[in-house]
DNA sequence: AACCGAGACAACCGCCAGATT
DNA sequence: GAATCTGGCGGTTGTCTCGGT
């Protein structure tokens, strides 16, 4: 059966509301309160539609309303949220006290949807800049990627005059070879592809099963950008074909490795979520905008945005590590290579040994997995995706020969 | 002064999910 | 379990304002 209207539309008033239907909507609802919308208009005296009256109240006469025009980091809020979530007004308008969803949409489609669409966002690059830089930078086919994210990296060439840039400071000049993949051979104490082993419970009810590491190779270069179950774009790093990744179910396995690794002091993780609670935030569309310290070592509930101290600066994280997007890729480079170690702890029968990561068995010269945050620059999505697939972020030889020269107390 | 078009924004509409009868 | 109600959401429309001609 149909629904049937809310109430009698024949004889009632339509259009703007007037200063005395607003006092008398106000009035009634101060003394009923709010609720039973069916009936408000006939107990209060007005010819209205109760829907009409709950649209009323909601975006302009409830007292906690915020009106007025809106600020620039509420602007900037909106831009980004937008971005990850779509037209989600309602739940946009959860993270800006006061604002109503009808507010916010009527500002995008008026004011911010033009200026959104000339200044896409992408991290930490000023306004100012972001035509210049979106010159530069290489299109990523979404759609492509979208379809074909199992199949390996899906980072699409730019055009001839895209293949030297000299601006802004932190692209690489594109060196002749660009094309070609970096040589490498998987160093120890990586083996060339590993076995899970017995690591217990990663294997969730109706998932794949994984049952190799990815190789180290795939692992540098591998790269697949994605959307999370938020419509949130993020970058994979190494575990394409991985169900863990995939499915958010990484969480779990990190966890449980993590659980077994001791931090050093401030390395402790501050914050976990498994997950399953990571999937459920997700469902909820819970834009979960947090304060990252990047100095910590953590999985967390990185596959949602996070916001920085200035509140200006968004990462897009990876199922896996937070912090900036390329010390995203560092510590999940670090902790892939702890993964590896603890497979083989696992298969050697050794489940007590505690790896002491990075600054104790690594000399900071020469480690590849440098966590001082001060020593890391941030890049934007679009510069690491730039520079990942030339070869110029990584350094894959540099990290290779650090690591043939780790002498951890495995 | 009159007209026109664009922009801004208030309001409405249809649909949906969950609650209630 | 079906019918009905209710509140919420996002898309769309209608109206007003303002600047340009």
């Amino acid at each position: 059966m149909g629904r049937t209207p809310c109430c009698e539309k024949v004889g009632l008033k339509r259009g703007r509301w007037t200063a005395k239907e607003d006092e008398i909507l106000t009035n009634y609802i101060r003394a009923n309160g709010e609720g039973s919308w069916r009936s408000l208009p006939k107990n209060a005296g007005l010819l209205r539609c109760g829907k009409s009256c709950r649209l009323r109240w909601i975006n302009y006469l409830r007292p906690d309303v915020k009106r007025g025009k809106f600020s620039f980091d509420e602007e900037d809020v909106i831009i980004r949220l937008h971005a990850s979530l779509g037209n989600r007004w309602s739940t946009i308008a959860g993270h800006l006290d006061g604002r109503t969803d009808n507010e916010i949409k009527n500002y995008w489609n008026s004011h911010l949807s033009r200026r959104a669409e000339r200044f896409p966002v992408t991290d930490q690059i000023e306004q100012k800049d972001a035509l210049l830089v979106m010159d530069h930078i290489p299109k990523v086919d979404l759609k492509h990627a979208k379809k074909q994210r199992s199949k390996g990296p899906k980072i699409l060439l730019g055009d001839k005059k895209n293949k030297v840039c000299n601006s802004p400071p932190r692209l690489l000049e594109v060196p002749e070879n660009c094309n070609e993949k970096v040589p490498m051979e998987p160093p120890t104490p990586f083996s060339e592809e590993g076995s899970f082993g017995d690591i217990p419970m990663w294997i969730d009810e109706g998932l794949t099963q994984c049952t190799s590491l990815p190789h180290q190779h795939d692992l540098c270069t591998n790269i697949v950008q994605d959307e999370d179950l938020a419509g949130e774009t993020f970058l994979d790093f190494g575990f394409d074909d991985n169900v863990l990744i995939d499915d958010g179910f990484e969480m779990d396995f990190l966890n449980k490795v993590l659980n077994d690794v001791a931090f050093n002091g401030q390395d402790t993780a501050p914050e976990t979520t498994t997950g399953n609670e990571l999937v459920e935030a997700n469902q909820n569309l819970e834009m979960n905008a947090k304060l990252v310290n990047s100095s910590s070592v953590t999985s967390s509930s990185s596959f949602v945005s996070k916001v920085s101290e200035d509140n200006r600066q968004w990462d897009y994280s990876d199922g896996g590590m937070l912090g900036d997007v390329l010390w995203d890729t560092e510590q999940e480079r670090m902790v892939m290579s702890w993964l590896c170690k603890y497979q083989e702890l696992k298969n050697s029968g050794n489940k007590s040994t505690v790896v002491t990561p990075q600054t104790k068995t690594c000399a900071p010269s020469t480690s590849p997995f440098n966590t001082d945050p001060s020593s890391i620059e941030s890049y934007s999505l679009d510069e690491i995706m730039y520079r990942s697939h030339f070869g110029g972020l990584l350094d894959v030889e540099h990290d290779m020969e650090a690591l043939r020269k780790f002498d951890g107390p495995y």
